[in-house]
DNA sequence: CAAAAAAGTCACTGGATAGAGACAAGTGAT
DNA sequence: ATCACTTGTCTCTATCCAGTGACTTTTTTG
């Protein structure tokens, strides 16, 4: 094991990727942290200026959200073919994939139920940030200023960040028939073909 | 003070109670507890059990969650004489009052997130049971069985709680305008007059 | 009134936590 | 090779936590 700073840093810095994704927010502390990391406590005050700082560091090095390039990867003739719903249908289905993909994001969004750190306020900057974005660019090409498109996405990833961070630890087979069918319902109520009045 | 059981296990779960309000669930522990009820932690241990049994007991004696007849109190004609988008409407909303309404239900909601108890358990029991027997109810009234009755309400009500479970230490002014939006968009959504296609 | 049962107090164990200080070992420059 | 600096280990304090056993006080019961 050899002493360099930039290795234990990063022997830290795995170990929190670690503890948060074997054992859950719960369990993150400066104790745990050093012994995962299999290096004294102390440097992680050194070098971080303790846990909160170290948060922070680790923040910036995951790539713990969607950036709008990830949700819309279609050119500008692409779209404007689109229906506005079938688009946003689109987006939802984009956004569920990005935070199923993301076990970490989906950890720390669970964590923020109950605390607020670096960790989750460096997750709400940029999920509020790109979530601007997207709205914005979704306006860009659809001009219907009487839709509430920033509300619309906001319910709905609403719901589905609910139940990704209630499901997360749960891996029955049941649950991808359950998510289809959300996608499903999610469908229906954007594209308004099954409700009669 | 008297020596009495009855008095002395409702000052435990009086403490519970006002812990979870006060200080949130992180706080929820047996010594906090005690000295919260102003006794000593091993009449915890007499008297419940055990942290699990306390909740349990204090699970009994709250009232966390609706029952469909607080949710739906019309009589059958006048319920016949409207849409079920209208009808689903009016539901969430009185869904969204009743869990605000509910502090407490709100805090073990957050927990939910991040641990599994005696608590987390029963709100979740009587919840999947109260949701079924109103899916049911609707069903009764409504006949359109290509449509995802539960599927929709276990959306918006999805999206509801988390909304609810992330602001629900924060009391701006401004929030009373997002929670407006919010049911304005769910309206919109379920009546479908918004979007064009 | 006296004995038994219940209610309540106190002190302890064993384990975990967040910090800080003292010290040893390695590294680089002169 | 020596000196200064960095890296790393170890120890110590002070709290907090859950849980248990021994004890005293009060209440109930025969």
């Amino acid at each position: 094991m050899q002493k360099s700073r930039a290795h234990t840093e990063q022997r830290i810095l795995n170990a929190v990727n670690t503890l948060l994704l074997n054992q859950g927010f719960p369990s993150v502390g400066i104790n745990a942290i050093a012994r995962e990391a299999g290096c004294d406590k102390v440097l992680i005050y050194r070098y971080f200026g303790g846990l909160d700082g170290l948060l922070e560091r680790f923040s910036k090095q995951q790539n713990l959200w969607w950036d709008v390039d990830e949700i819309i990867h279609e050119n500008m003739d692409e779209i404007s073919q689109m229906s506005l719903p079938k688009f946003l249908d689109i987006l939802l289905k984009r956004h569920i994939k990005a935070i199923q993909d993301r076990p970490l994001t989906q950890e720390i969004m669970a964590w923020e139920m109950s605390a607020s750190n670096a960790l989750t306020l460096a997750l709400h900057k940029i999920r509020t940030e790109q979530g601007m974005l997207l709205v914005k660019k979704v306006r860009l090409h659809f001009n219907h200023p009487n839709i509430d498109v920033g509300g619309i996405l906001g319910i709905f990833g609403a719901a589905i960040n609910y139940l990704i961070i209630r499901t997360r630890h749960s891996h029955s087979e049941h649950e991808k028939e359950e998510w289809w069918r959300l996608e499903h319902t999610i469908s229906s109520l954007l594209t308004c073909q099954k409700i009669p009045v």
